[in-house]
DNA sequence: TCCCACAGGTTGTATATACAGGCTAGTGCA
DNA sequence: TGCACTAGCCTGTATATACAACCTGTGGGA
């Protein structure tokens, strides 16, 4: 007996999200309906609906009585699942990114990030550390673990040119985020990465992001506090919205 | 016809939602099983099934296989549903919290409320503004709107005794939170009222929350930026866990 | 040409039924 | 007394079936 068999219904939902992970199936693409699911995969209709109703809950499609169900414009649904791209910020304010590299290793889970991505301590994790620059000045220091299963080529991607958010993102759609937010002070090697003053505040994110039901990133984000108003609104989930 | 008839797995969730905003079910109370759910009130065991299964997902209650169902501690659920309240968190550092009332009052919705809150524009909502302070130090703006069916005895409470998001959290439990923040300069009679000086940047917090799947209250929430580092971490979802 | 009616596909909901698996309390045996 | 087993309730899943409501395209009638 192999364990606990998973229950079919939750199968499709994988075999879906996969399809769209993979960009089989793009953004307003039609899914198969619950009938040709039912004729491809042998499941009830029942069963069919149970997948897509929960994969229309959760964000990935939308669903349209009577006409179908279509993958989500993951655009309309940035405000739920904050996926928000500094690069992307950095554009929509006419600025110009740029990032430096600073840290790019695998190295064992400490205590915190163990706790935070549901992992035992000292199990290989991948970790980068980079400063976004606009316009030449520094504003933001990355600092940010992901869990190796889930996107086993990170370290060898090229962030100057694309954020690791952005990478994150097209391995698999990000499905929640949970932020907590502080005013600190900072140590001094991120004071010179960032270019501050001693005694200048630092604004701290501190996002971690689930896809698949289970933590995969953790990430925390620096903002210099003087500049902090300068560089316009980051934005939890909702920005849009207002 | 009464246009579109509510479904019954609906209403069965609403029962539910009821009953625990009532205090009739409070937390770690049992709740009803499927099977007494079909026989008082007639539906099938699936329709019981779903209803219970979606409370479950939303964070209402949690059910364990072979034991029941079971009203949600909201406690452990604060991380997820962020009903987090200034008043406990200062508890939590041992300060002393007090508040003052200034404004009070129906007012139609402008343009950005009426835009947050899914109504139409003058449509009437209950504001209120309230300073909140730290053994005697102010360290919030709280300026809120509350959909008056939502809580229409909302402008009758004594704030300086309950705080709006306690009051709101009792009369029905809060779904989900979005939470904007961003570092600003505000105007003088915000400065005036948190005691800021001129030039000093404010941390502004607009978070929107949602129950029975719509937005029914919408606050923005500014700490002076240079006493946030003393005020310690404030938490959007997701502090717990870290 | 324009508009209406309808057929057919799609989602949304509701029910009855079935079996698997988890948990608990209580029974009965050693 | 103490332990093992089981009956019974609970949730979790899967299926077949049924009907309602919705949308679109097509074809026929005015």
């Amino acid at each position: 007996m192999t364990s606990t068999s998973i229950p079919r219904y939750r199968q499709l939902k994988e075999l879906i999200i996969r399809r769209i992970s993979s960009g089989e199936l793009r953004p307003r693409d039609r899914v198969p309906s619950e009938n040709e699911l039912v004729d491809s995969t042998g499941v009830s209709r029942m069963t069919a609906n149970r997948a897509l109703r929960e994969l229309n809950d959760e964000g990935y499609v939308e669903r349209i009585a009577g006409v179908g169900t279509f993958v989500a414009d993951f655009k309309a649904a940035l405000h739920v699942l904050e996926v928000r791209n500094i690069a992307d910020e950095i554009a929509l304010r006419g600025g110009e990114h740029s990032a430096e590299v600073l840290q790019n290793e695998e190295t064992p889970a400490d205590a915190n990030a163990a706790a935070a991505l549901h992992i035992e301590t000292g199990t290989p994790l991948l970790h980068v550390r980079l400063v976004h620059f606009e316009n030449g000045t520094p504003i933001q220091l990355e600092d940010r673990y992901v869990v190796p299963d889930f996107a086993a080529e990170f370290l060898q991607q090229d962030f100057t040119v694309t954020t690791p958010s952005a990478y994150l993102s097209s391995v698999s759609p990000l499905q929640e985020a949970e932020h907590v937010v502080r005013a600190t002070l900072v140590d001094v090697a991120t004071r010179r990465s960032l270019d501050m003053k001693d005694g200048e505040p630092c604004l701290i994110v501190t996002r971690r992001t689930w896809a698949h039901g289970r933590p995969v990133t953790f990430a925390r984000l620096c903002h210099p506090g003087s500049r902090f108003e300068l560089s316009g609104h980051f934005a939890p989930p909702g920005a849009d919205a207002l």
